[in-house]
DNA sequence: AGTATAATGAGAACCAGTATCAGTAACAAT
DNA sequence: ATTGTTACTGATACTGGTTCTCATTATACT
C-alpha cells in the first residue's frame, strides 16, 4: 500500500504525457489538447494547485473545460483532489507519477506545500493502520497525512 | 504537539458542558441552549457528524443556527471542522475533549469513523512532521492522519 | 468522404455555507 | 420590577465554487 514511485531522477514532462495517455485510453478516454495543457499546467506548478492557478497559468483553457477534465483525470487516477478547509480545491498528480509524499497546510493563506518523510516512518505508519484498519473491516486504499499550521510567509 | 487528552475512562456529558462552557466565556460567547443543544447532538453521536446529521437529530435546530453555533464552537476551540471531499463538512469535538485519534474515511459513502494508533507510531509521526516542518519555516499546529478507502458496509 | 461518438465551452443551474436583519431573550444597572 | 444594552435566533436572501446542459466542434472508425 502507498508504496509511491521510487525515489529517483523526476519523471520528464514526456515521461508525464506517456503514463497520462496511457490511463486515460485504460479507461477509454481520449488525450485531448486541452487534457494535454491541463497536463503541462499542473507538472509545471510542482505543487498542488487551484483552479485560479491553472486558468492563470493558461487563460486559453475554460474554467468548465478544465473542472471536467480534472474529474476525467481523477476518474483514471491521474490527479488527486486534496480536500482544504479553504475556498478552492486543490489539484496535484496521484502517486506514481508524483512520489508519496504529504502536504503542509496554511491555515491562514490556505497554500499546500509537499513534503516526504522517511521510509522507516512511512513503513511504520503504513503497518499501524492497516492493522487498524483489518480490525475497522475497512479496505485501505491509501493515506494522507498533512500538518496544519502556519506557513513562513503567514507566521 | 498534538499530545491529546489521556486515555481514560471517557467524559461524562455533565464534564463536556462544564468544558465547553468554560471554554465559550474566555471567549465571551453566552452557553445558549441552542449551543448546548448542539454540544449533546454531537457528543451522542460519537463519530462526526454533518450538518443533515444534526438537524435529524435534533429537527428544532435551525440550519443558520447550527451553522453559526458550528463556527463560534470552533473559534473557541470546541470542535474541529473536518474536510473531507464528501458534500458535506464534518464535525466533532476538538482534541481535549476527545483523545487524539485519526479517521477512516470511506470513499464511497463518505462515512468517517475514529481510530487511535499506538503511542510510538504518534510520537514518531509528531517528531518527523516537526522536523519537516522546521525545515520549511513552518510552525505546525496539529496534524491529521487519515485512511481513505472503503468501509466495511460498501465493500 | 461519411458517420458515429466524444470533447468543448459559454451559460445556467445547483447547493453548501454565509450574511442580513428584524425580532427575541438574557444580563446589568438603576 | 423596569429600563437599557447587548447578544442570540432563525427565516430568508445571497455568494461563489463546482457541476450540468446542450448546441457546436473535433476526433476516430469504416
Amino acid at each position: 500500500m502507498t508504496q509511491g514511485r521510487a525515489a529517483g531522477p523526476p519523471l520528464t514532462i514526456s515521461d508525464i504525457h506517456a503514463v497520462v495517455g496511457i490511463r486515460l485510453a485504460r479507461h477509454d478516454y481520449r488525450y485531448t489538447n486541452g487534457c494535454r495543457r491541463l497536463v503541462d499546467v499542473i507538472a509545471a506548478a510542482g505543487q498542488p494547485v487551484t483552479l485560479p492557478d491553472i486558468v492563470e497559468a493558461a487563460p486559453e483553457l475554460a474554467p468548465s473545460s478544465v473542472y471536467r477534465n480534472l474529474d476525467v483525470l481523477e476518474r483514471s487516477g491521474v490527479v488527486d483532489r486534496i480536500a482544504s478547509s479553504g475556498d478552492h480545491a486543490h489539484f496535484e498528480f496521484a502517486e506514481p507519477l508524483l512520489s508519496h509524499h504529504h502536504h503542509l497546510i496554511c491555515m491562514d493563506c490556505g497554500a499546500i506545500e509537499d513534503v516526504q518523510l522517511d521510509d522507516d516512518v512511512e513503513e511504520l505508519v503504513d503497518r499501524s493502520l492497516a492493522e487498524v484498519a483489518s480490525r475497522a473491516g475497512f479496505t485501505p486504499l491509501r493515506h494522507s497525512l498533512d500538518l496544519h499550521g502556519s506557513c513562513a510567509d503567514c507566521d
